[in-house]
RNA sequence: GCACUUGUAGCUCAAUUGGAUAGAGCACCUGACUACGGAUCAGGAGGUUAGGGGUUCGACUCCCUUCAAGUGCACCA
């Protein structure tokens, strides 16, 4: 569409003497109650034109079409001016654009971009909120990637605290042996049945010791249990053997679960990073800023940061037991990624209850004088709501991920069953389908939602597979394909002939037109749902199409040929959007 | 208490970043070639964009204010 800014630009020039840079024009795509394709908004340019904004559309209009060939026609609808671009020029975009192999391939733009994301407690196992986290990340560098960025996708686990002896305490006492193999559970649930039973018994002890008198604050102190694990992590820090062999094995069982959770989720990493190796960097920070003046020490020997001159508090960054704190840690680890990396841009995909803590992370490294920190974002993501409430893994009330995934399939499967439509797929063909569609369901449902808001997921009513949900977009999809297979080999050049186009496959090409557009948009603001939105619009494009326009049956063989091209091109494209979003598209369904 | 985020149809979400009569899906009602694949399509009904004020030719969007919800304000991670 650069072409009508710049004609405009020059028709400003002509018209009222007046220039203007290109990003003052607001172009935008045209209502659909409304004849034309592209809108110019002229209100802006009334100040010069001193005319009405009527006036000046049609000044404007009458300079495009008498200046360019593509100009078919304009209306003027108040400060609007609509533009129909004839079908020569629609055509040409089909065939110049969208059908060639590199549609929508961006060139490497040469720079590197970190997505942290998953970064899981090895505790428990991954539930629903982790399930957003992950679709969120691996979307988002998916997203990068195709925008032409390098994309390194990294995993910093969380594999040592004192919860992780929490489940490492239960299992010594009550776990009698018990391993992944001997309970037939996944190692990730087996840790986690140790972590909920811990803090039954915790609460317990608590109650107990409120019963003698002491306060809630004094009970969760003293109880017998808490204390353990407190001197269960001194014992792992000090390099206890007995302990990190305990440690090691319990993590071995989680990362197992682990392993099978991401693969059936669909996302992989490129580099892991070990909060066991990572929890003692950041020292050499805070001593480059002591030396800097940039932190300064109390007098029990701790250290902070005043930030109140920036609108936030002070902030302690080491205890004064000369141990680290959360912000330590991020601040070494920041600075080893970088040393890693040497990466242009950097992602953490965390939930917004950290926000504060990185807005603080974030300045700390500018206050450093680390240039690389500009490049550092918080992809911050909305809380997974239930009906009941949050989500609280020490409470049991969950949603499982793997749980979750299990009924997704499940629901898919009985959809599919119920219509009948695969009975020829053999048995393996049939579970990749439901894994498909349930994931697609799942998937779609989870990120076509802007980020940033919270979502109200409610386990009782199942995940939507019509209307605007992931299987009615692979459903067009399917449907696409099955109608291409139909029709056997294309002929292009029998399609040449066809050359006046019914406002439907007008609409398509203009829906197909913008998909690299989309990309770079979603890759500027991180949002798989711009992606998701658009892949469902274009979706709706097709089938309004398909509805009105017969393809297999049409009059003549340009129609009938010309309507597969197209149909190809809408099916390539919804498998690439589908494929930012981590989702397959299947062929039948 | 202070800070940040959010508030759009009964429900779940959009709205090209300040543009036209605020759009979709679900649920509800009506209709579609005896299926080029009906997990589809066409239509109906459903809105004081939480309330109030302001800026603007124009406000869901920006500013002020009230209300509601969530989160954060640990020498936990």
């Amino acid at each position: 569409m650069d072409f009508i800014v710049a004609a405009a630009l020059k028709a400003i020039k002509y018209l009222y003497n007046t220039d203007i840079t290109s990003a003052d024009i607001n172009l935008q795509e045209t209502r659909k109650e409304f004849e034309g394709q592209v809108t110019i908004v002229t209100f802006p340019f009334t100040r010069f034109s001193k005319k009405s904004p009527e006036q000046t559309g049609s000044e404007i209009g009458a300079y495009l079409q008498n200046e360019l060939s593509e100009v078919a026609g304009f209306n003027v609808i108040k400060g609007f001016l609509n533009i129909s671009l004839a079908d020569d020029h629609w055509l040409n975009q089909l065939y110049t654009e969208i059908l060639p192999d590199d549609f929508a391939v961006f060139k490497p733009n040469g720079q590197k971009v970190m997505v942290e994301y998953s970064s899981p407690n090895t505790n428990k196992p991954l539930h629903l909120g982790h399930v957003r986290n992950n679709l969120l990340g691996f979307s988002v560098a998916e997203i990068l990637a195709a925008a032409g960025y390098e994309v390194i996708k990294t995993n910093l686990v969380n594999d040592r605290g004192i919860h992780i002896c929490k489940s490492m305490l239960a299992w010594q006492r009550w776990g009698d042996g018990e391993t992944p193999q001997s309970s037939r559970m996944k190692g990730d649930h087996l840790a986690g049945k140790y972590y909920v039973l811990f803090d039954r018994e915790y609460k317990i002890q608590i109650e107990a010791l409120k019963a003698d008198g002491q306060t809630e604050e004094e009970a969760k102190k003293n109880a017998p249990l808490i204390k353990e694990a407190q001197q269960m992590l001194q014992q792992w820090e000090a390099g206890d053997p007995d302990v990190k062999k305990l440690w090691q094995t319990m993590n071995t069982w989680v990362y197992t679960g682990f392993a099978e959770t991401y693969k059936k989720l669909g996302v992989s990493f490129d580099k892991f990073y070990y909060e066991s190796d990572t929890y003692i960097l950041g020292k050499d920070i805070i001593d480059e800023g002591l030396e800097k003046g940039i932190f300064f020490r109390k007098e029990d020997n701790s250290v902070w940061i005043d930030l109140t001159a920036d609108g936030l508090d002070e902030k302690l960054v080491l205890r004064s037991d000369g141990t680290s704190v959360y912000m330590t840690q991020d601040l070494g680890t920041a600075q080893l990624k970088y040393n890693d990396f040497h990466m242009d841009k950097s992602l953490y995909v965390v939930g917004n209850e950290q926000d504060y803590h990185f807005k603080v992370l974030f300045l700390i490294l500018q206050k450093l004088g680390k240039t690389w920190a500009r490049g550092l974002y918080h992809l911050s993501y909305g809380m997974v709501d239930l009906p009941s409430g949050k989500m609280k893994s020490r409470e049991g009330t969950v949603v499982d991920a793997d749980d979750l995934m299990a009924e997704m399939e499940q629901t898919a499967k009985e959809q599919a069953l119920a219509k009948g439509k695969i009975d020829a797929f053999s048995e393996d063909e049939k579970l990749h389908l439901y894994h498909i569609i349930g994931m697609g369901a799942l998937k779609y449902f989870l990120l076509k939602v802007d980020p940033k808001k919270r979502l109200l997921f409610d386990p009782n009513e199942s995940v939507e597979l019509e209307g605007h949900t992931g299987p009615f977009i692979q459903y067009t999809h399917a449907r696409i394909k099955s109608v291409l297979k139909k029709a056997g080999a294309l002929e292009k050049s029998k399609a040449a002939a066809y050359q006046i186009l019914a406002a439907e496959e007008r609409d398509l090409i203009v829906a197909l037109t913008r998909f690299p557009e989309i990309i770079t948009l979603a890759a500027e603001a991180y949002s798989p749902a711009l992606v998701a939105n658009y892949i469902y619009e274009l979706a709706k494009n097709y089938n309004k199409f398909y509805h009105e326009n017969p393809i297999l049956q049409a009059a003549d063989e340009p129609s009938k040929q010309f309507r597969l091209l197209l149909s190809s091109a809408a099916g390539k494209v919804i498998s690439k959007g589908m494929k930012l979003l981590g989702i397959e598209v299947p062929e039948r369904m």
